[in-house]
DNA sequence: ATCGATTCCAAAACCGGTTTTGTTGACTTT
DNA sequence: AAAGTCAACAAAACCGGTTTTGGAATCGAT
């Protein structure tokens, strides 16, 4: 059962020079300690023989293998996660010019995601993990923390100076939807969180309440709800908020996915999204493009994220630059046609929905 | 600058119980002529040193990589292909019971597509590739079957016995999807499908032609349209279709891209999808389930197929089972909202459009 | 008591690279 | 002319596993 090792190997290119191997790795490998008409003859070889090193030995020697890591958690059931296919191009698309290779694996549950990066630190698979999603106390950032892997994360966790990350700047984003939104005359601006554990959703939260300041409206805690990250969630949350004697005009809504809910029950209420009441997501998926109407929201292009993350990660592997780079991206709003003016005061949309 | 050595080879484990580094990977390997005794002591000093094998290391010597390759062809600009998230996703769960892991690669061209899978067969980084939506001519197929390098695809090309393949029955789905239509009362039915190099999009029409013969219907040339896979192609072609004299009142689409471009036509053009007119994609991609109305599709689950093609190349490259498999699956009618009887007949809805 | 067969394991070879060490001849230097 | 330098490369060690080879101890058979 010999394994099939039909590949020429730089013991095949040495013989054919009639050099030693550690020659022609020189070569390859730039040292200057080598006759220049050596040289040229070993680049011939190696280009006639069509070699290319086995990045197993180089790997084995060198204790590197130019292949990051990312682990994605999968849910029972519930579809792959769009962010993260796009977030994964914008990776792999940047480590295609640095010569790096991308391993993908699944998790299915925290434990397990952790176990996997265990594993493939241990078996040496990769020389760095690109973390997503991360939490306010996030177990796989603590651990990598502690194993001194390198590594760079989406996202900030409760101790942020740990370790290197790339973040969206939540809050100022937040802070942004509601200066928009007031400026399109709203007054009574509602809110649709996440849970408070997931470090992003509280960012978000924050902006709000900023912003409510910047613009000089009170919050009213009636406004704040906290559902589930998910369409049910932005169902259930603006059921809530719609309930109110006093409901917004506007709700700004921690993800795409709460948002695309919300407006499916403002419009089953007989509500119109964008001028009725203004709904902005956050997040930026394809797929807000194609709900009815389109909906504005704010982007932070998952691809250019991962491209960036993954240069950080190779500069922290070769030791170039701060061990700990930190970066704060700006999301940027994408305005289609879920949000505008108010077309009814909050007392005329309590009536409209009353009766 | 001395890479990072700090974990427990075999040797440590060796050492730490006093036996020759070869007896204990041949306990860690299963063979049968250790002693009871000594097996238990290096069994106990693995678990207290906490070692775990080197996959380089291992690689090396045994010429695997415990690794599959993935290459992801990226557009300029459009983001990453939703269905392929998914398809990764269902891989990646399978190999994590194979303790095998995945590669993820992008390519931004067809030559560089090959390039890249040739610079990992060179380096010897995966043991077989997934090879994803295949043409008529598959360059990649064509390389990897000189090559004899172990692989599955997705989709049949020209010459689909020379290699495994997994593909979806897209003709048996065609035929239907007439019949359903048909079923529905609909007598005229369109086709809008993609470049006749696509094998898949070449099936499908076989598929609507062989439907339209089982129940009894001439196909009529001017109802067969043929469009680029994607929303812009799906409005071309529903367009197309709506300007004839007698138009359908359903349209079977290639893909649920063009779907939901015939869709956003039919809407603006004032029809009610579902009633007015009956639009059918093909792909199951969730982005159909937001669109309004929601579209009736044929789903080919991507998780189901990516886990399947991951199984089938294990046994590929393990030698069991056929050197060339191959899996037909079958697609699934997804009910959803872009289908009913027709309200109008032919003649009514030209006279509706040209009105 | 001697021999052959087993059992169990040590020692060494090997995978294909990279890196360290050693060697040779040419070229300076005093 | 002897000693020291340097350029240019060969040879060997090494990375951490797996596999082959070989040998000592035990055992049963003759």
């Amino acid at each position: 059962m010999e394994p099939v090792r039909g590949s020429v190997t730089i013991e095949d290119v040495a013989r054919h020079v009639g050099v030693a191997k550690g020659t022609v790795s020189r070569v390859l490998n730039n040292y200057t300690d080598i006759s220049p008409k050596t040289r040229e003859r070993i680049l011939k070889a190696v280009k006639e023989l069509g070699y290319q090193p086995s990045s197993t030995a180089r790997s084995l020697k060198r204790g590197r293998q130019d292949t990051f890591g990312i682990v994605i958690p999968v849910g029972h059931g519930h579809g792959a996660d769009p962010f993260l296919s796009e977030f994964i191009d914008g990776i792999a698309r940047a480590l295609d010019d640095l010569d790096q290779d991308l391993l993908v694996t699944t998790a299915h549950s925290p434990a397990h995601m952790l176990e996997t990066h265990e594993r493939l630190i241990a078996r040496r698979k990769v020389d760095g993990f690109i973390v997503t999603r991360t939490e306010v106390d996030d177990p796989r950032v603590a651990f990598l923390v502690e194993r001194k892997f390198p590594f760079v994360a989406h996202g900030r966790t409760r101790h942020p100076d740990d370790y290197a990350w790339f973040d969206i700047d939540n809050e100022t984003a937040f802070v942004e939807g509601v200066v928009h939104v007031h400026g399109l005359g709203h007054r009574r601006i509602g809110y649709i969180g996440g849970p408070h554990g997931l470090n992003f959703a509280r960012q978000r939260r924050e902006g709000y309440l900023k912003g409510l300041g910047q613009v000089g409206l009170d919050a009213d805690p009636a406004l704040i709800v906290s559902h589930a990250l998910s369409e049910q969630g932005g169902v259930e949350g603006a059921c809530e908020l719609l309930a109110l004697s006093e409901p917004p005009t506007a709700i700004l809504c921690a993800t795409d996915a709460i948002a695309i809910g919300a407006m499916r029950l403002c419009r089953d209420k007989g509500l119109r999204v964008g001028s009725d009441v203004t709904v902005i997501g956050y997040d930026g998926l394809p797929v807000g493009g194609y709900v009815d109407p389109p909906l504005t929201t704010f982007s932070q292009s998952p691809q250019a994220a991962g491209g960036r993350m993954a240069r950080m990660l190779i500069d922290i592997v070769n030791g170039e630059g701060p061990a700990r780079p930190h970066d704060l991206a700006r999301a940027e709003l994408v305005r289609r046609s879920s949000d505008g003016p108010p077309a009814k005061s909050p007392q005329e949309l309590a009536q409209f929905l009353g009766g």
